[in-house]
DNA sequence: TATTAAAAAGACCGATCGGTCGTACGGTTT
DNA sequence: AAACCGTACGACCGATCGGTCTTTTTAATA
């Protein structure tokens, strides 16, 4: 009897819960405030028994990379991607993001905001990875605005990777001011259905408000 | 004869440059990660010279703060403000400040934005400063949108406080992405250019492209 | 039951962190 | 000249950093 090996699946557990810990961690302090002190602390282990499962800090933090992207891609990504393809697709990843910050899923509201803001300058494989990461998600949003033009729903002479630029910033405001500016949220929210529904060739495809 | 004295002018000095340095460091690193050993390395002066001028790190950071809101205010609000009020004064700010990210002021982009990031979460004196500073420049974007809006040159129905959310997400965005995405400064003007010329009720007030 | 291997702990390392203290230099005042 | 004060230094402190090594615990297998 060999299908489930109770070390392994341990220390599979383990290693889950730290990445969530440390992913939450991280999105407080940055990547590079990412202590393993305080996250051995927190979790109630040694910190030696971190090294047990990661050899470095750096595989940690690449680690917990792949641990953020899954989550995004989970929370953020794949509940959008079941809503009908184009303007309305656009749409809720918008708010499926700006959800993900409301709800306070991460402390500090997004892990890989601050790891770009902290990884400006500086050389290495976890920026490079990052560098990656955030490629794929403006590819995506850019994807998006080009099958919504593809089938009609927005003009032909919509530039796609500008378009994805104002969506994106919009959220990434509505992130940095979710502190300090309390309608900030619903601000990016209203921003954006109304610059879509002013493009829009139907607008009814969108929410009123 | 007590007009100058050479302690304190040196002192002055001392601490201006100390400053200038502190704010660069702490625009790669935050204000947490601003270290007072690198600091003192890097200017080649001993760790506790430093503690001559600030009687602790906070104070130090404190100092930092308003070094970097003047060098803001003389850079990029002093040269919006020479233009005539209204639309023109309110684009002017945003190129003014998409000028201080291209011209790489700071080696890390912008002091403001890696310390809101950092101070997430956080209390204290330093969290507080910042959130005023915050504050202030978010009020002044507003101001100069309600100006315009005064002069008729944008819709009486204009809500001053979205706005001037949409004209900061921009500049935010572009400074987030624009060690990744080349054209990110490009696409943050075009983006708000094109959003104000639409709402004007005067597009010529405003260059073409 | 004895063996084996993964998981976790504990003691310890050099480097760096923010911070303190005593001292020396130099310009100002008396 | 002496007293004074702002500046700056070097030595040093306890705490924490990332990381290493050895040992103990835990669970599956022979």
């Amino acid at each position: 009897m060999t299908g489930t090996d109770g070390r392994l699946a341990r220390g599979e557990r383990t290693r889950t819960t730290v990445l969530d810990a440390a992913v939450a961690l991280a999105s407080e302090a940055g990547l590079d405030g990412l202590s393993l002190g305080q996250l051995a602390d927190r979790l109630h282990v040694s910190k030696s028994g971190l090294f047990a499962h990661w050899s470095s800090k750096e595989e940690l933090q690449l680690a917990a990379i792949e641990h953020a992207r899954d989550q995004w891609a989970r929370r953020v990504v794949g509940p959008a991607l079941d809503r009908p393809r184009g303007l309305r697709r656009l749409f809720a990843l918008h708010e499926s993001r700006l959800a993900f910050y409301s709800e306070r899923v991460l402390p500090g509201g997004c892990f890989f905001a601050i790891a770009e803001f902290e990884s400006t300058g500086r050389t290495g494989t976890v920026p490079d990875r990052l560098a990656e990461v955030l490629a794929e998600w403006i590819t995506l949003l850019e994807r998006l605005v080009t099958e919504a033009v593809e089938l009609g729903e927005l003009p032909a002479d919509t530039v796609p990777r500008r378009l994805a630029f104002e969506v994106d910033a919009a959220g990434v405001a509505a992130l940095l001011h979710s502190r300090l500016l309390a309608r900030s949220l619903d601000d990016a929210r209203q921003a954006v259905l109304a610059r879509l529904r002013g493009l829009a060739t139907d607008p009814d495809l969108l929410p009123y408000d």
